[in-house]
DNA sequence: TTGTAAGCGTTATCAC
DNA sequence: GTGATAACGCTTACAA
């Protein structure tokens, strides 16, 4: 037993173990086994083992200039929506021998720029971002620095930068397609502050423009809710009702975070779904198949979302160097109960 | 502007930028200030800010023998309970300068043991390991490498490591007594098949013991479901509804998952809650809220219990050789809908 | 206070 | 087929 030592075993100890030079040893590593004879093969194969030896990334990637780090941002890691895609990436990511750091920047910008930097440090092939908006200057200098860049979801202007996500124009239509159809006569979009979310814009705009090609006449019923204020919420939403009484009304939320802050007040007014309003979200939480018995929502390929983002960001540290992409998935319709079909009167 | 050329900007560059040696340069990025003029010290600063100059993290940690970064794996992502720790553990460390390498387990032992290998390949400065109960050798391992290791929520046996988790005797009686003190008669614990996670037999030796406690006739109630197969849940979940019918009973869940299918199985059996049977569950997801008008929960300190793990494991890197530690957190109970008080007849 | 030089664990370029 | 040897970007004796 000499395990103790293992934490140094380097590329020179298994040489000597093995009898040979660390070149061989080098050799073996990178699997040129052609230019190794089998006699050698075997008893290195044999030191490695032994002696349990792990080759050390950071010299590694310090020589050939390669971190075999890949960085993903996400912007909150408490959305499932978020732990979804990144099952997606990790399970890639992993498969082709790199690993990702991720990091949360819970929407903020300040703790976005400094994990930019520590990723920079790093030196990380790539990066995957989910982002706030708000550091388009440290997105562009990776840009320059040549640091391949994927835009998940949240698209930035200007910049020429791959972008994966989900095609928000036909999600938000198909669901809002649905609702007229469904015979709702008013219907409020509810969603977190669009500012510099490009996600929100489309969403919303999708919205508006849709319901205008119904020539309908909610289509000015956009809510923009903090969702850390539940007061904020709460005021909006009870605007939202009494502007609506005694009409066959719905609700469609741009995430399920803002879903799951309605219903919660919702419950405190004692307003029942869906006899009071109709109730529909975007993405698909675990939660939505039990709460009033299911609740419709647009569900995204999340975990697909996530794999696609990944083979992109590897292909292009591949050196792939096609013209910026956008790949935009479609949206899947989950009926359920809380958007009955209304009689018309 | 110059920027292009960032991506290779080293030590070097900045000090013959800034007119001095690299040695100066790293004497700046270490702080020691007092080995500097203030004169080179603001001709460094300035080159390194003009030049947008970030240390590489690999060329540092290979020759200080610190990569700066802190491996977690957990085991599953998905989990609520899992993401709440990672803000935790996440602020800690980048507050500290490390950088978190989080790897999802899936529950797979054969994932966690690759991931294991990649992680020490990077040179971990320290492992958090929510584990499988599948890789006590592995661990063990690291143990002999002197890389610092704490153990979340679940232990292993026989090795000395530093645990921080919940204390789950304490936290199940807790979650018993109540349900006992509101006269419900028949007590059920759902659990995931306890196998190798520590965590899941004591809660359920600490379910049989309270009840035992009690003389509560109940005390043989519980069962093992796999959630991956909903088919063996309901088999489960349709046993004890059979075995218990016509007194007042309650199920107690293990976590949050087996919350939620068993909540998607009354709701097909068309069951009501409280009503037919009350509800409680350990984790306090956010949904709890909202379904039922609100269930019954026993809650972890999640954030807290991230935070202290990394705390613990940056004091043990920093070379702290106290004996092995156990953290173990309180439960908090949260009195909802699901489990009224019932009057005894 | 500053600089020179060796070395961390690899890979790659040469020779043999 | 195989093995010295020089980098990679940094830190740290040791000199000056």
């Amino acid at each position: 037993m000499v395990k103790q030592e293992n934490a140094k075993v380097t590329i020179y100890d298994v040489a000597r173990e093995a009898g040979v030079s660390k070149t061989s040893v080098s050799r073996y590593l990178g699997g040129r086994y052609d230019e190794l004879s089998d006699k050698t093969r075997k008893k290195i194969e044999l030191a490695i083992t032994k002696m349990e030896y792990r080759p050390n990334t950071m010299a590694r990637g310090l020589k050939s200039n390669k971190s075999y780090l890949i960085g993903i941002i996400v912007a909150d890691i408490n959305n499932p929506y978020t732990t979804a895609i990144l099952r997606g990436a990790e399970d890639i990511c992993s498969q082709n021998g790199y690993n990702l750091m991720i990091c949360n920047s819970d929407n903020n910008p300040e703790k976005e720029r400094g994990y930019f930097d520590m990723l920079l440090s790093h030196r990380i092939d790539g990066l995957i971002i989910h982002t706030t908006g708000g550091n388009h200057d440290m997105l562009k200098q990776m840009q320059e620095q040549k640091t391949p860049v994927i835009l998940l979801d949240r698209k930035v202007p200007d910049l020429e930068i791959d972008t994966v996500g989900l095609d928000n124009f036909q999600a938000t239509s198909q669901a809002v397609n649905y609702l007229v159809g469904q015979n709702y006569e008013r219907i409020a979009f509810f969603s977190e502050p669009a500012s510099k979310v490009s996600t929100r814009h489309e969403r919303r705009q999708s919205f508006q423009q849709t319901l205008m090609s119904h020539s309908h006449p909610s289509s000015g019923d956009v809510y923009e809710v903090n969702v850390d204020d539940l007061k904020d919420v709460e005021s909006k939403l009870q605007h939202f009702l009494d502007d609506s009484k005694g009409v066959p009304r719905a609700i469609l939320t741009a995430n399920s975070v803002v879903l799951l802050k309605l219903i919660l007040l919702l419950q405190e007014k004692k307003l029942s779904v869906p006899e009071d309003l109709a109730m529909m979200g975007f993405d698909n939480p675990d939660w939505s198949t039990i709460v009033y018995s299911g609740i419709t929502t647009i569900e995204q390929p999340t975990y697909q979302i996530g794999v696609a983002a990944m083979e992109m960001i590897l292909r292009r540290i591949d050196g792939q160097a096609s013209p910026a992409q956008t790949m935009a998935y479609q949206a899947k319709l989950n009926i359920r109960e809380t958007t009955p079909f209304i009689q018309k009167s």
